[in-house]
RNA sequence: GUCCCCAUCGUCUAGAGGCCUAGGACACCGCCCUUUCACGGCGAUAACAGGGGUUCGAAUCCCCUUGGGGACGCCA
């Protein structure tokens, strides 16, 4: 039997870096086992959904690079099908139209939270003569009220649910739409899921949807359910904890090899092993292997490992990338340098592409001023001939020797002429060059700058020096 | 409140009865390298939640307590 996983989401916001992590597990076992990742969109809540969520989805996915074998398939379209089941449940005694108010519902709930019980529908409609009854119903399933649930679980083992915990879910809303519940049994029993990969959070859930399965008298596919994401504070991770969505951390400069990375290695291992290509992680995943604790998400080791994936990755493989954030900030290829000689110099020094970004702008742009500190310190007036020497000397550089060696030399020899050491000069160059203190190796720095603008901010510096 | 799940350094984790005076990684701190910032190298601090069992022996198995999380919707 070849595997068949399945990720489906609910298209009501952006994709959750939680629910990427569930969707990279069940795309890396069928991977692993040659099956197929079915992406099947849960469209059902209609007042939630919307277009625009699936497409943020869908991007997400195929940025991290989570293809999908079948679909994407969408409920709404499925309509029928549900229908077409549920008449079955009813036929066979396993469902009940149920025409309680949503008022009396409602009262039910706080009645028997009052007295300190689970808020359970009462079963007031099982028996019920509907034929006299008119108005709207909704259909719920008929559970058995004795007896337990037995989930066999990969992460957690047997997980035993006593009947008597359960009540009557509702199956079919009044609109006729399916609920969760429902829609999920339908869909992975006529896909052939046999791996139903989730959250923690269906955990809850499942005793459920294996009574329904029974009633339909279908076989149960494989459960693994993967623990939590939580945020620093232990909470479970939301939009309050700062950045959750896949297309965030995009935005924030992450590639998607690191957050990949970061992700599998959040409650899964494989000993000490903490850099995964995407082919070991096929190699080595394995859904018996993840914990079963929930974990903490950390965004500092995120960053490590992006910098990592930055310093190692094919630089050519990141311009395209890189050349997004540089024009988010208005920066240009074509007014500097080759973009891959930037990210070549500066990926030692960013943790992100947008931070490279900004680190980077004035390689293609003059800036408005020098830092107001930066200057204090190193553009000091007895700075002003050891300078204005260096200008001199880069100024014979003609363009065809402007590169880093020939400039390292013009530096050092007016350091030596002046009797000056080398920081001293270096840095109020850097100053005056890039307007701050930090940069890449001044003489790379300047290569990279360009002759005519590095003499040019020379002058500038000068001038104010000497104002 | 009820039910379910979970519990090793601050964080992610290794550990499936003796290999553990508990290993790795991130972060933090110190040193080295260094023309800035970084990168890199070296080193340090830091954990088996508590209590009972079982066993010759427990981080590892069982029970209780505590703590945390989740579920309890005509949301998914």
């Amino acid at each position: 039997m070849t595997v068949r996983t399945r990720f489906a989401p609910s298209p009501t916001g952006f994709l959750h870096v939680g629910s990427a992590r569930t969707a990279l597990y069940c795309w890396l076992y069928a991977k692993k086992l040659g099956g197929k990742f079915i992406l099947r969109i849960e469209d059902t809540d209609r007042e939630r959904s919307t277009q625009e969520a699936i497409d943020a989805i869908l991007d997400a996915m195929t940025w991290l690079g989570l293809d999908w074998s079948e679909g994407p398939f969408y409920q709404m379209q499925r309509l029928e099908r549900y229908q077409e089941v549920v008449e079955t449940l009813l036929k066979s005694g396993h469902a009940y139209q149920c025409y309680c108010s949503k008022e009396r519902i409602e009262q039910l709930r706080i009645d028997r939270l009052a007295k300190k019980e689970k808020p359970r529908y009462d079963g007031h409609c099982r028996h019920n003569n509907h034929q006299t009854q008119s108005g709207s119903y909704v259909i719920r399933f008929r559970n058995p009220d004795t007896g337990s649930v037995e989930v066999e679980d990969v992460v957690h083992g047997k997980v035993i649910v006593q009947n008597s915990e359960l009540d009557d879910l509702i199956l079919v809303r009044s609109d006729g739409i399916p609920t969760y519940n429902f829609g999920v049994v339908v869909d992975d029993l006529d896909m052939n899921i046999t791996h139903v990969i989730r959250g923690d959070d269906h955990l809850a859930n499942t005793p459920r949807q294996i009574n329904i399965l029974k009633a339909l008298g279908a076989s149960l596919p494989v459960y693994a359910h993967v623990s939590m994401i939580l945020g620093s504070d232990g909470k479970r991770l939301s939009k309050r904890h700062g950045a959750v969505s896949v297309q965030h951390y995009r935005e924030e400069g992450i590639l998607p090899e690191a957050l990949l990375n970061y992700l599998i290695r959040l409650g899964w291992s494989h000993g000490d092993q903490e850099i995964f290509s995407r082919d070991e992680m096929i190699q080595y995943f394995d859904i018996q292997d993840i914990n079963k604790a929930a974990t903490i998400f950390n965004t500092e080791k995120l960053l490590w490992l992006n910098q990592h994936y930055l310093k190692t990755l094919e630089p050519s493989s990141l311009v395209p990338e890189f050349q997004r954030h540089l024009e988010n900030l208005g920066v240009y290829a074509d007014q500097g340098p080759p973009l891959q000689d930037v990210l070549l110099a500066q990926r030692e020094r960013a943790k992100t592409l947008r931070e490279m970004a900004e680190k980077s702008v004035y390689f293609y742009q003059d800036f408005e001023s020098i830092d107001k500190d930066a200057k204090a310190k190193n553009l000091k007036g007895d700075i002003a001939p050891g300078l204005k020497a260096l200008r001199e000397a880069l100024s014979l550089l003609p363009l065809s020797k402007w590169h880093a060696p020939a400039i390292h030399n013009a530096i050092v020899q007016t350091a030596e002429k002046l009797d000056l050491k080398l920081g001293k000069l270096a840095q109020p160059l850097r100053v005056a060059v890039t307007g701050n203190t930090i940069s890449p190796p001044i003489d790379m720095t300047c290569e990279l700058i360009g002759r005519e603008r590095v003499l040019n901010r020379l002058d500038r510096a000068l001038t104010q020096i000497w104002g």
